[in-house]
DNA sequence: TTGACGACATACTCGGCAGTATGTAGGCTC
DNA sequence: GAGCCTACATACTGCCGAGTATGTCGTCAA
């Protein structure tokens, strides 16, 4: 719709991602000599950093008050800045959403991926991307929660056709997720670890009830990894029993 | 806060329920001079069932739209009326979805207590409870979408105290609810039925699994009860067999 | 040193929507 | 048949928020 020939995020955005907020963190404030040797690839560096801040923001602002509830004026509170800098970044509020969905998709079909390839029956396998799973759905809440939002939005009927637009990867990207989860699945009921049932609607029944945590987890204090597996323990020992063949 | 000296939908406005559904599609219009003796009884009758429209119309839209994004005139127009239908049975947005939301899980727990209440060992009775849930959630489930939603924005840390007051008491339904099927939860594990496990978070991962149906269900065409029932039989083996001991 | 550009901030427009105020038509009472 | 009340509809206000237009400051290239 809107034609403006402005900014647009460089294709993938997402790219930078997590390391690009690791390594921000890693040197402090240097002059403007740096080690860095090429002048643009650092100028690059430092626009993809400014951006991952804009959708951090975004992420937990949206986690707060969800999609419509949340103004760009919020998101930019969030940073200590106003509007400006986030439509410098993103043409619009969905845009900015959207990108923070695909990145909460990326990054746990990422990390459940590497956990399925990793070898091994489907019954070890099934447990270890659930556990990486939830793991992510603990530490990475306020994208998961933007995620969860995201989706919903999607599947209503209502939804705009610019929201289809430009959600609709979004819906490929959860879709790989749930066929990742699918086809161990499958490999499970032939091997008889797992008893048989339609695949179908036990993964759509089996992901609300490993994300369920999403909603009443909250980090505490002093919180320790050990206490983060114990939840995470209960959660999946009920997943993967809804699963087992008896 | 609005001290507006003006309607308010009677108390419980949820008594009449389905009860006034039902019994409103039954006689056809007639004259004025119906069997009913007392006209003032009819009266308070014809304004429930009103009512009863205005609720209706509201679950509908909130679901297809959420609660931020759909408008009281959304609502409105959903029966063909405008914006004083509305304001005349009640005083705010705000008010209107917390009775949309109550009536939800007033029709859901009532139903899963009384399947509770039904007799049999804990694993029986878990049975009948999610089934009877599941049933409702896809029966219903414009209402129930909109209690997830209002459950989800009450847990919220930016919930407004307005919000927070409005939805303090649904937030104690919501956890009857949740101890229904604890308490069954931690009869069976003392029975042997179920295994140990942190009965709260399990069942905190239990109710998703129930509820995840409510996301993706589309009610068909040519519908059968059989079909519902293939539905409501996947869903619950997964969920049982995450209880069963082994 | 200048001019171009990136990275924002500031100021403004404009539409949508919650809530209110007011009109009005029908029934009921007395 | 006059007033009154219920059950709406219509018309209006005020604000909030998305998106835009424009200004400003620093930096870098030439």
């Amino acid at each position: 719709m809107s034609a403006t020939p402005q900014h647009r995020p460089d294709a993938a955005p997402s790219e930078a991602s997590a390391d690009a907020v690791a390594a921000a963190s890693e040197g402090p404030l240097e002059g403007a000599s740096d080690p860095l040797p090429d002048p643009a690839a650092a100028a690059e560096a430092a626009r993809a950093q400014a951006l991952e801040e804009v959708l951090a923001a975004a992420a937990v602002a949206f986690m707060e008050r969800g999609f419509a509830a949340t103004s760009i004026d919020d998101v930019a509170r969030g940073m200590g800045a106003t509007k400006g800098r986030v439509y410098h970044y993103y043409r619009s509020k969905l845009d900015l959403f959207a990108d923070v969905v695909r990145r909460s998709l990326e990054m746990i079909h990422e990390a459940v991926a590497q956990a399925e390839g990793a070898g091994g029956d489907p019954h070890a396998r099934m447990d270890r991307m659930m556990r990486v799973h939830v793991r992510s759905i603990l530490k990475d809440q306020p994208w998961h929660r933007c995620a969860v939002q995201g989706v919903e939005m999607f599947l209503r009927e209502s939804a705009a056709p610019e929201q289809r637009a430009a959600m609709a990867d979004l819906i490929h990207l959860r879709s790989a997720h749930e066929r990742l989860f699918l086809r161990v699945l499958e490999q499970g009921m032939e091997t008889g670890a797992f008893r048989r049932c339609d695949a179908a609607v036990t993964v759509r029944t089996l992901l609300p009830a490993l994300n369920g945590a999403v909603y009443w987890y909250r980090p505490r204090e002093g919180e320790t990894e050990a206490h983060l597996d114990r939840i995470i323990d209960e959660i999946v020992a009920f997943a993967l029993g809804g699963l087992e063949a008896r």
